[in-house]
Order: C-alpha cells, then sequence, then structure tokens
DNA sequence: CTGAAAGCGCTTACAG
DNA sequence: CTGAAAGCGCTTACAG
C-alpha cells in the first residue's frame, strides 16, 4: 500500500546523497561533533537538506549504537494516588530537561515489581528507574541496579536515595499541638505497611514521652488509606470514656475520616478537636476548616530523585543519600484545647 | 573498570555459541516463530541454555529491525490533575496488557505540543499517541498521525477519537434539579476554553430554555479551575438580588468554591442551596455533605483509548469514534429548594 | 529442520 | 576536512 511507501522515513543516507557528502557527515552534526571535523561551509549545506527533506534521526537506531536509551521508569505503588501523580510530574519535568522520557510502570498490588524492573533492565529498554516507594523483597540481589536506580522514600545500602524527613515533620506537627496545650493527643494511623509511616509511628511516641505524657492503646487506631475506613477508626477514637482534644493523623486522607467522625459526632474542629494531617495535596485545602499538615513537597522530590538519577549515570560513585526537609503548614484545623482541665 | 565488562550483555550469538546453533534459531525460538523452523529438541536446548545465560532479547535492536517501538506516548496538560491521572492510569493498563509502555508527556501551558509529538513521532521513538484533552492548531496537518493517535474528548476529521457524552451527563445532572423543583440554576463555570466545556454550556443553557426557563447573565460566572478563584465566583452568584437555588458546576474542583462560598454566606447545602458537580473524583466524596456530581469514567476512558490506538496499528481504516456514557451520582448536595415560592 | 547473510540507521574509530 | 567501513543485536527472506 502507498501509506508504507509515503511513510518510509528519510535516513541520514538520502540525506548524504541529497547534499553530496558522506553519510558520516551528516551524522556527525546531528550528533553535535561536527566542530573541527566538518568545514561551516558543509555544515550549512546538510542542514539546509536536512530542513528541506525533513530529516530527524532515528533514534532506536542511536540507542542501539550507544547501548543506552534515554528512557527512565517511574516505579509507583498507583497513579491516581496524587501523591504519587505529583512526583510523576516532578519527575517527567526533570527528565525532558536532559532529554529523557519518562514511562510509567504502576505496580498497584504487585509486589514482584522487581521482576518487571530487572526484566526491564535485562531487555535494554530502560536506561534507569525511579523506585518510589517501593520496598524490595530481602531475598532479591539489586546489585545490577546500581547507579541505574534511585529510590524514593526508602532506603537500600547499594542504591542512591531520595528520602523525606518523616521524623522532623512528625515532630513538627506534634510540637506544634502540644505548643497548644494539647495532652490528649490520638494517632489515626494507617494499615499501610511502609517506613515512611512506621517513622511517623515511632515519633508520636517519642515526642509524647518527651512531653511526659504516656502512650494510650486506645488513643491508637488504624486504617487503610481510604476516608470511610479512616472514618469508622477515627469514631472509635472519639467514644473512649476520656476522648483526645487531638488527632494526628498519618495522611491527609485520614483526615477526612477525623472530619467526618467529627461532625456525626457533634464535635466542632478546632474549637473542640484539632486535627493534623501529612501530605497537604489538593485535600487539605478542600476541606473545611482548611487542614493544618505536614507538607510532602512531591512534585520537587520526583524531581530531584530524576536529577539525582540522571546524575549517577554520568559518574558512578558511591549511593547518593538526600534528605528533603518537611513542613508544618499551619491553618485553620488546630486551636488550643477548650477545656484544659482533663489534664 | 570491570563494571562495563561485568554489563556487557549476552546476546543471542552468546545463547547460539553455548548451544551450539546458530543465531537465527536462538531468534526465533525467542520471537515465537519457531514452530516447524526449529526441533522441539533444539527449541529445549535453547530455552535451557538462554535462561542458564541470562539471555533477554536486546528490545531496541528488536525495535530498530522491525522498524517500530512499544511505547507509546499519553500527552495530557497536566499529570498532577486527578483526572488526567486517572486516564494515565487507564492508559497504562490497557498499553502493558500488549506489551507496550506508557510515556508520560506533560503539555502544561505549552500549546505547541504539536512541535512535541511531531518529533517524537519521526524520530520513530513512539508508536503511538494518546491526545488527552490537547487541542490542535488549526493550522498544523497531523494526517501524519492517522492510524498512529487517538484524540480523547477532542474531535479531529481524520483521527480516531474517545469521546465522553458530555451532553448527555450535563442533561441528567440539569433535569435532576429541574425534577427536584429548581428554577433559579445558576452555572459556575470554568474559564478553561475546551470543547467539553463549551458542551456543558450549551446544554445547560438548552435545558433552561427546555424547561421554559431564560438564561439569566447574572446567574453565570466564571473561574479558573481552582478553589480560590471559584470561591470568589460562587460568592457574586449567591449575591445577586433573587439569588439561585441551585448551581451546577463545570467541575468538583469549582464545586469545592461553591460550598465554601455558601458557608461564607451562611447557606446550608442542600437545604438553602443545591450543588452539582461534574467528575466525581477524589473531591467529591470528600466534600461534607457528598457531593452530587456526573461521574466521568477517567481511568475507562483511558484504557478504552488505548486499546483503540492498540487496534488501529493493527488495521488502518476509518477513523473510529466511540463515546462514553456519563451517569449522574446522586448524593447528598441535591435536595428539593426550601421556597419554591419566589417562583 | 538448519545456517549464512543482509540489513534496520545510526556512531565512531580509521585511513586518507 | 572528508569518506569508506565496521558494528550495535536483532529479524527474516533465502539457500541448502
Amino acid at each position: 500500500m502507498e501509506l508504507g511507501k509515503g511513510n518510509r522515513s528519510v535516513t541520514s543516507v538520502d540525506v548524504a546523497r541529497k547534499a553530496g557528502v558522506s553519510q558520516s557527515a551528516v551524522s556527525l552534526v546531528f550528533a553535535g561533533k561536527a566542530e573541527g571535523r566538518v568545514s561551516a561551509q558543509t555544515q550549512r549545506e546538510i542542514l539546509r537538506v536536512a530542513q528541506e527533506l525533513g530529516y530527524r534521526p532515528n533514534t532506536v537506531a542511536r540507542m542501539l549504537r550507544l547501548g543506552h536509551t534515554n528512557i527512565i521508569a517511574l516505579v509507583i505503588p498507583d497513579v491516581s494516588n496524587p501523591f504519587f501523580a505529583a512526583v510523576l510530574k516532578g519527575a517527567e519535568q526533570a527528565a525532558r530537561q536532559q532529554n529523557y522520557a519518562v514511562v510509567l510502570v504502576n505496580i498497584e498490588d504487585d509486589l514482584s515489581w522487581q521482576g518487571v524492573v530487572m526484566d526491564a533492565l535485562t531487555a535494554h529498554s530502560i536506561g534507569g528507574f525511579v523506585l518510589c516507594s517501593v520496598r524490595p523483597s530481602e531475598d532479591v540481589d539489586l546489585t545490577l541496579l546500581r547507579y541505574r536506580a534511585v529510590m524514593v522514600d526508602v532506603t537500600h545500602p547499594e542504591i542512591s536515595s531520595m528520602l523525606l524527613d518523616i521524623v522532623g515533620g512528625t515532630r513538627a506537627a506534634m510540637r506544634h499541638l502540644l505548643g497548644l496545650g494539647h495532652r490528649k493527643i490520638a494517632h489515626l494511623a494507617t494499615t499501610v505497611d511502609a517506613e515512611t509511616f512506621h517513622q511517623r509511628r515511632d515519633t508520636y511516641k517519642q515526642e509524647l514521652l518527651g512531653a511526659g505524657l504516656l502512650v494510650r492503646d486506645d488513643y491508637t487506631a488504624y486504617a487503610a488509606l481510604e476516608s470511610g475506613a479512616a472514618q469508622r477508626a477515627a469514631r472509635t477514637l472519639l467514644q473512649v470514656a476520656d476522648p483526645p482534644t487531638a488527632i494526628f493523623c498519618d495522611d491527609d486522607i485520614l483526615a477526612i475520616g477525623a472530619y467526618k467522625a467529627a461532625q456525626e459526632a457533634g464535635l466542632k474542629i478546632p474549637d473542640d478537636l484539632s486535627v493534623v494531617g501529612f501530605d497537604d495535596g489538593l485535600i487539605a485545602q478542600t476541606l473545611t476548616p482548611a487542614l493544618t499538615t505536614v507538607a510532602v513537597p512531591a512534585t520537587a522530590l520526583g524531581r530531584r530523585a530524576t536529577e539525582i538519577l540522571l546524575a549517577d549515570f554520568q559518574i558512578p560513585h558511591e549511593p547518593h543519600r538526600e534528605v528533603m526537609p518537611l513542613e508544618l503548614r499551619v491553618r485553620s484545623s488546630t486551636a488550643a484545647p477548650r477545656n484544659s482541665t482533663a489534664m
């Protein structure tokens, strides 16, 4: 069919023939390595003919010859989670700036992402990986990923990582509540088993103890990262005999549940109950009153992780580690407790 | 350095040599075209050796030989918009099922996305495109994209498209409000200039006229897709002399603004004011009371668009058009108007 | 059933 | 400054 012919693309050979030069000259010009190798005159002529013919170097041929691709993969648990979407956005920005493309690998519940990653690596289709919040099984050897991967929010002895200062963020949140005078602070935690949440939990306890308070079992409730479950969990917190005056939530999504449970119980936020979240995505400003929360700069995180990855390509060295600070954004969901008498 | 050597990957030649067969035999086996060409015995041996050596076909070499890649690009205005993130998720699901990867092309304000797309196409790095809510400039010739692209939410004479039944969705929303007895229905519209929003606007007007009502200028306010702007716009709607009893919002994000403006004005939703949104993402269930909204199945949309694209690759034909129906999800933000007297 | 060979479109030593 | 040539690792006619 004529489509096939019409589509047949113009190659460096076509340009060379028409310009009356060698194919190497064309290649040199487009690789930007022509200086001192091809006369200015010839370069101009090559460019002119290329333009006329609509020539564009075939990137696939280039990749084969060079032995590496300009594609990195972002491996994430779920794009439809706004946090990961924001990370992806940052990754794409950084990648594009250096002429790399980002492919998405959405892992969802598939815990054997290592297989997918290794396949992509050994099939030479992917130059590097940003592994976001996915933890490798202990028994998988990831040394092949040295200089080819950056882990986000997870550490690994052999691989560079971009971490969040979860401890600092949690501490800021807890000290804000303690500073307001709260002494009965509950923890609405998630059931998700990840380092980042363990750190929140540990810091929550530490800060309570540091303030001379006890860690009460009935001041902790667990829920999946989903507002319905969070609401049910928050309800149990508000129903204990001596209810908390503040709730620290592992994630803004859980804060939604806290708001709904408070409303059910006839409690006003922040007068009767203070709520602090974690994330600061769209949710935090959607909630009324606006949520006080620990902001996680997801886009910056994705951007920086990608920059580290691309830098690791250049000069292999020791795994790079960087920690991104987190800030507490104080809004309208926190205030001093109404009756500090119950202390 | 030893890394370079250690990394040198095993090729079909290595497998062939070790198995004592020709390179073509190895290639045939891995291309799944060995039946009747290579004896079962030899096939087993090849597979065994390949396994032992850790051989994986080099996809880049394969792409060069075959003349096409297994990569499609999703071109979207902004991944951090949850709607587009959901589309991306669906696209990735469909693509992966057929062994394609999806790269993200985040266009943001860059209106000249056609350049990026054409570059990627002519550079042979991308096999096809899902163009989501991006409208081509009139003067750009996209015939090269025939059979290589599917447009989502936009039509084009030469290119397949996956559309949403915006008219049906808007109609359902308006009839719901009219059915509840509302006669003073405002439109909180977005300033975003896209087909999809024009359709909402036109249908809004049509439904009012169809119900024997007038389209009032002061019942329309425009805002960017951002809750702060929406709040200011909604405020003006609630401050007109004879205020509306219901607001139809172009998007759930605008509904956030409507909720905030209602709260400011001391109006209870749905008793004093009914609000309908459009999208049904996370926001709709975050808002209190839960938002009645037109659900847009974004993930299904991305999945289906990608399926159409991959099918178009197989058998070039007339542009394919498909329309996805939209459903109204009735929740708690709509009720009969309190005083139907003001009619 | 099996193998030798051409060729996809580049990049890059190498020889002039 | 310029060109002929090898080779990246595949796929696929083609000859045996």
